[in-house]
DNA sequence: TAGATTGTTAATCGATTAACAATC
DNA sequence: TAGATTGTTAATCGATTAACAATC
């Protein structure tokens, strides 16, 4: 219950053991030692015990953890069973994609409205959902009161459509535009994607390679 | 000229970096200090001035930064003038939207090649660019060469597309399918992109934020 | 020259790893 | 009980911040 300042890194760590944890529940493994875990998520057992103790003791010591109450345990933290009411704004390729690839109902989120400002997309249907105009989502949020929205409009509609959805009660964002989002207020919670800035890191790593047998091959990226 | 392994943590605010000054640049800033630059992306004047001098004195005392300058300096750490040979996997929902939604060249990737094992979605265009079948990844490969590969593909095909593509000489992956890749040689890089771990990082903080006026709101998310 | 701001060293902070006593 | 493995403290490592001399 006493939650005592979880760190960033901590925090981005999760979702990955919940993913690895649900993958050997799936393959029907049972138990597991924070060792052979650590091997097979390539880093260090004492990270894993050092991660887990933030939230509580799950382990038994002797035996290890059991694979499936644990995935629960972090599934809880993460919040996969909550039902965040989410809408998406702007359905262009990135935002058709979001949409129908990242399974918003494991990640606690129910996708409850999508919106366009172009009045060919608006209208139309995607997956079987209703796609409103962008002039609509004031009305939209007065009676459904979302709580999480993801952006995929462009660079400069961002802050603008950001910030009326703030007003309209909006509480996080999962923005996909081109440009940073910021808000003062800490309550606001943003969660800014730059697909091409992982690209990057992958180009930088290539770009040096070439200047390969120097160092000392550390050149892992995970 | 000689370079001393640059860590992780510096390579990655490399591409912000790029972005921020690219920005300025088009807004036809000429110059920025450190202290200015900081205050606009959200990070101390120090740890810009440190990161830079990985590389080398790109500012001048007393002025600061010229902004294109600099810009170029990072860019061309990057690579964003590259034409790394690359193609991409899977014209899924997400493989199309990566495919037309990221801009390749940017980043000094050539997309030259796109690939879907669906007869019926081989064969067709994807905005002008033909889609092949990727039963014929391996001729393609001995001719054209990639050395960078976009993985759109389903988590189970992932790795075996991988070890195949590794043998035909590809050097680095964009791994977009759920289950992350990884590879015994650390020659061979990967990006693992999971954009349900972005969300939940957001559906963690909403969680927890009922739980407010406790903690000293240090709940800043970027 | 005086003012500004870098490049760089030193101090601090946080995160990771190692070690081990507790305990199943 | 003996063996295994956790929970947790202490040690190490790396990354961030602060400070300041160098210099434009």
């Amino acid at each position: 219950m006493s939650k005592q300042e979880i760190s960033p890194s901590v925090i981005r760590r999760l979702p990955r053991y919940h993913r690895f944890l649900g993958e050997l529940a799936d393959k029907g493994t049972v138990r597991i030692s924070s060792k052979e875990l650590s091997q097979q998520m390539g880093m260090t057992a004492s990270q894993i015990r050092q991660d887990l103790n933030c939230f509580g003791g799950f382990g038994q010591q002797g035996y290890g953890y059991n694979v499936r109450a644990l995935r629960d345990e972090i599934g809880q933290i993460l919040g996969v069973s909550e039902h965040r009411r989410t809408i998406l704004v702007g359905l262009g390729n990135l935002g058709r994609a979001i949409a129908t690839h990242v399974i918003f109902p494991q990640c606690g989120c129910e996708l409850i409205g999508l919106f366009d400002s172009n009045p060919f997309v608006a209208g139309r249907d995607l997956d079987g959902m209703p796609v409103h105009h962008t002039d609509t989502l004031s009305g939209f949020c007065h009676q459904e009161h979302p709580e999480l929205a993801v952006l995929c409009v462009p660079e400069n509609a961002a802050p603008v459509i950001a910030q009326q959805l703030v007003s309209l009660g909006v509480r996080a964002f999962w923005n996909f535009s081109h440009g940073d989002l910021h808000f003062e207020d800490p309550a606001i919670l943003v969660e800014n994607v730059h697909l091409a800035d992982s690209l990057l890191t992958l180009t930088y790593g290539l770009g040096h390679e070439s200047s390969n047998e120097t160092a000392g091959g550390t050149a892992d990226s995970e």
